[in-house]
RNA sequence: GGGUGGAUUCCCGAGCGGCCAAAGGGGGCAGACUGUAAAUCUGUUGCGAUAGCUUCGAAGGUUCGAAUCCUUCUCCGCCCA
């Protein structure tokens, strides 16, 4: 199977320039195409990872991947999609995320330093030093502001009434120029990106074919979204990260657990490597079964994200909290001296005490609503003590809500 | 620079001297129903809870009393140059 197929099969693609010039590239193999990622925190975040498994799928079918990282454009911003301005972000923050996010990188595509393998180059290399007359002269007169104002990235801000800068305007060629960069450094012939991506990848599509004459290619990625057509991979509490330390493994491994059932097959072929006859068996399950595909989906994403180990963790943390077994697994933990509970310390001290909640009002209304139990039994009384007693081998279970669990440790 | 409109609790958005901790919606949280899903229904949603305390861009002022009136300031939109 080529990687056109692969990508059409487990649904990744949008759309693309040119459809046959493309099949035809990609059965050949050996393509090099990039795909950017802007280092706006320290972490790649869901969104980022389904751009990472194309690029994964892609190096599978013998390709070479090259991954971008915008160590200059990060210094503009993109203002696709956005409704606000980007927060500007010193030159030192930039590259500290870029460091950290080549870390995560490697996990995922392999960076063997062969002549085929995959690698990573950053833009700063060459935007941050661009001369800008020079510039204008050599990128600038390729793009018109009339076709550059109807593109779909500006939409948003030209309607909203914080604007567009000029500054933001810019971040389009310079993504332009990128590709005509990697052209001319590294045969680069394809650009990839999440759809959000799309102006901004004709642009670059455009120039070289301009430019250079020769020719060029772009293809998006489906978004990640729901089946309400809202984004996924964002909690309350913001994006669903990579990094462990961002979002903990079994934070991770929850998320995926409680996806939509709609949603299942979709993220199981976009987000995993099980072959298709299994995504589609799984997704066709009906009821509660579907469950098992949960499952499948929540340890497999965590495996590649997190590694075996902690996915297995994960796993059991979630059987057992959610299981009636009730063994309080490897629920967050909070140490508290024993002394606190000599004489016993009131429900909702304790509550905020191992931050389930985060005022104390609110841990009265968590209780009066009967949402908190301890070690299994449902507590209503506001005023009601918590002894040691309560605790097995210097261990007490707190549950808030279905869904929040904490253990708490006598020390 | 000139004119003009605005800034309200997590978000949107009412309120325009007391009945305002502030309508309504969204979101969140909890409960019911379930399958750790969706949909639906119910309750709840500043802190503290006995009282009370602190909120309506910021600082002052008028008043028995202000989110609501006045002054200055900051930020933003729109129109004109």
């Amino acid at each position: 199977m080529n990687a056109y197929e692969v990508l059409k099969e487990r649904g990744f693609i949008e759309q693309m320039t040119h459809e046959d010039e493309i099949k035809e590239l990609f059965e050949k193999g050996g393509v090099t195409f990039y795909i950017g990622i802007d280092p706006t925190a320290d972490s790649l975040h869901v969104g980022h990872f389904l751009t990472v498994m194309a690029m994964a799928h892609m190096q599978r079918c013998g390709n070479r991947p090259i991954c971008l990282m915008g160590g200059g454009t990060g210094m503009i911003g993109d203002p696709s999609g956005k409704a606000d301005m980007r927060q500007m972000m010193t030159v030192e923050t930039i590259d500290h995320n870029v460091a950290c996010i080549k870390k995560q990188l490697s996990r995922f595509i392999d960076f063997g330093g062969g002549k085929d393998d995959a690698i990573i180059v950053n833009n700063a290399d060459w935007l941050r030093n661009l001369n800008y007359i020079e510039f204008l002269r050599e990128v600038g007169v390729h793009f018109t502001v009339n076709r550059m104002l109807a593109a779909d990235c500006f939409k948003t801000r030209m309607e909203k009434e914080t604007g567009l800068t000029f500054l933001e305007f810019n971040y389009m060629i310079m993504q332009g120029y990128d590709f005509l960069e990697l052209y001319q450094r590294h045969n680069c012939v394809l650009e990839m990106g999440g759809n959000d991506q799309w102006s901004n990848i004709i642009a670059g599509v455009e120039l070289i074919r301009r430019k250079l004459s020769k020719p060029a290619y772009g293809m998006t990625f489906k978004l990640l979204t729901n089946s309400e057509g809202v984004k996924m991979g964002k909690t309350v509490s913001g994006a669903v990260w990579l990094d462990p330390e961002k979002t903990t493994p079994y934070e991770f491994y929850q998320y995926w657990r409680n996806v939509g059932d709609k949603d299942v097959e979709k993220c199981l072929a976009l987000l995993t490597f099980l072959p298709m006859d299994e995504v589609r068996r799984l997704g066709a399950l009906e009821g509660s079964e579907i469950n098992q595909a949960k499952e499948i989906l929540a340890f497999e994403l965590t495996k590649i994200v997190h590694g075996e180990e902690e996915a297995q963790k994960a796993q059991e943390a979630a059987r057992a909290l959610f299981g009636k077994g009730a063994a309080a697994g490897s629920a967050p933990t909070t140490e508290l001296p024993a002394a606190d509970f000599a004489e016993g310390m009131d429900i909702l001290s304790l509550l905020t005490a191992i931050n389930v909640v985060p005022s104390r009002s609110e841990a009265r209304r968590a209780v009066q609503q009967g949402g908190v139990k301890l070690a299994e039994k449902p507590v209503t009384d506001v005023d009601f003590k918590v002894t040691t007693d309560l605790f097995t081998d210097g261990k007490l279970l707190v549950q808030k809500g279905k869904k929040t669990f904490h253990n708490v440790v006598l020390k």
